[in-house]
DNA sequence: CGGAGCGCTGTGAGCGTGCTGAGAACATCC
DNA sequence: GGATGTTCTCAGCACGCTCACAGCGCTCCG
């Protein structure tokens, strides 16, 4: 496994790679922003320790720059800032963990055992489907770059088929996921909402497949 | 999308509820140990927020059952111990994520959020048969790379054909596997029905043994 | 070579499934 | 209080799927 830590206090950058060393990580260090994104770009890693604040680049913008790339290796931020917004902020804009300074390296090390164990990511941080986008952070959704404006339920209806998204997903199913369970909803809701999104959306995306469901566009 | 959330301090379990209801969530609770394990287990939810201290069962435990029992659902730990071993322990056994107690609303859905992102469920084989194919979760099917469309009927069929691909089927099986078992339809409908599929998707690709059968090339 | 099963296919009736518009119940905003 | 928006129910409609039926062709036997 091999990782890249890109943090600019030396003192820190060296105590990891020498702890993560330990543990059998091959572990390179970037001490500045850019040189960090490029290694990451290149460097075939396994996964990043990331630190927030970074001179030249910060380590939002890192992230973002990665995901946008299609670059889906998994990050664990790094910050000394302790507010929650920051920690929100930091998943939203794509890392996969997050660690408040100081921590404990028991715990970065769990944390990075448990990143690696899942694997890269698949999925970004915004859905697309088409010429479809749907960001869940923002629970927004814009079609061929044009905002959509949608109800809470259809947004829920769309998001969860955009996660299913190439598949059938059957009425029931939606029924479950969408809409409370135990909730007597008449079954015919689901229809009526596909038609609703179709009409926002466009009628082409969302297929019917009789008998069976419904498909978006892969 | 559709979680569970398992708590047994009431109050709490309440807010959590009705707050990720408002960010459009399905969202179910349970208030034990084995009774959130039974939901878990049955209940296809898409994640699963789940307290350490619980009467009957403590989340540790649920986890790993979970686990391995291959369910794969992300699990959201909570936790009033804030020991750093703890938290290392919650994810070794097998959680995706940890937040310790008290913790924050913002940071609770934020987390979700990118649990959720991940989740990336994977697909089934797809099936395929001579220079056809068969993708059970899109439920589509092409042949030498042109898709056909099917009937609900069609479809069943000629799956349930390729997961037998070179054995020879009786009609009477596919009576009861693809048709309603008990049902008293005419034993004629299977062949109106292969004829169907063999207009389809090519003529020598299913094959008649005549006294037998219907063998689909393997 | 001829007959008896067995399988194939065209036709048409019935009805299941999904789509839509209208409107009721409810919440929210000014 | 009225206007607006959201959610959901209901009933009507149309399409096309499913299946029974009947007649024909093919195959395998004596």
């Amino acid at each position: 496994m091999r990782l890249l830590v890109v943090e600019d206090e030396t003192r820190l950058a060296l105590a990891l790679q020498r702890g993560l060393q330990a543990e059998g990580f091959a572990v390179d260090v970037a001490g500045t922003g850019p040189a960090g994104l490029e290694m990451a770009r290149h460097g075939g890693y396994d996964a990043m320790i990331l630190d927030v604040m970074l001179p030249g680049l910060s380590g939002y913008r890192i992230v973002r720059q990665l995901r946008t790339e299609e670059h889906w290796l998994p990050v664990l931020m790094l910050s000394a800032k302790d507010g929650e917004y920051d920690q929100a902020d930091g998943l939203d804009c794509g890392a996969d963990d997050y660690l408040t300074k100081p921590f404990s390296y028991v715990v970065l090390l769990a944390r990075m055992r448990a990143l690696l164990r899942r694997g890269a990511p698949q999925r970004p941080a915004v859905l697309t489907a088409g010429d479809l986008s749907l960001d869940p952070a923002g629970r927004r959704v814009s079609r061929a770059g044009v905002e959509v404006s949608l109800t809470a339920r259809e947004y829920a209806l769309l998001e969860y088929l955009m996660r299913h998204a190439g598949e059938v997903v059957s009425k029931t199913e939606l029924l479950d996921h969408v809409w409370d369970a135990g909730m007597d909803t008449a079954p015919n809701v689901v229809e009526v909402y596909v038609g609703y999104l179709r009409r926002k959306i466009g009628r082409e995306l969302l297929e019917t497949v009789r008998g069976a469901g419904y498909r978006l566009a892969g």
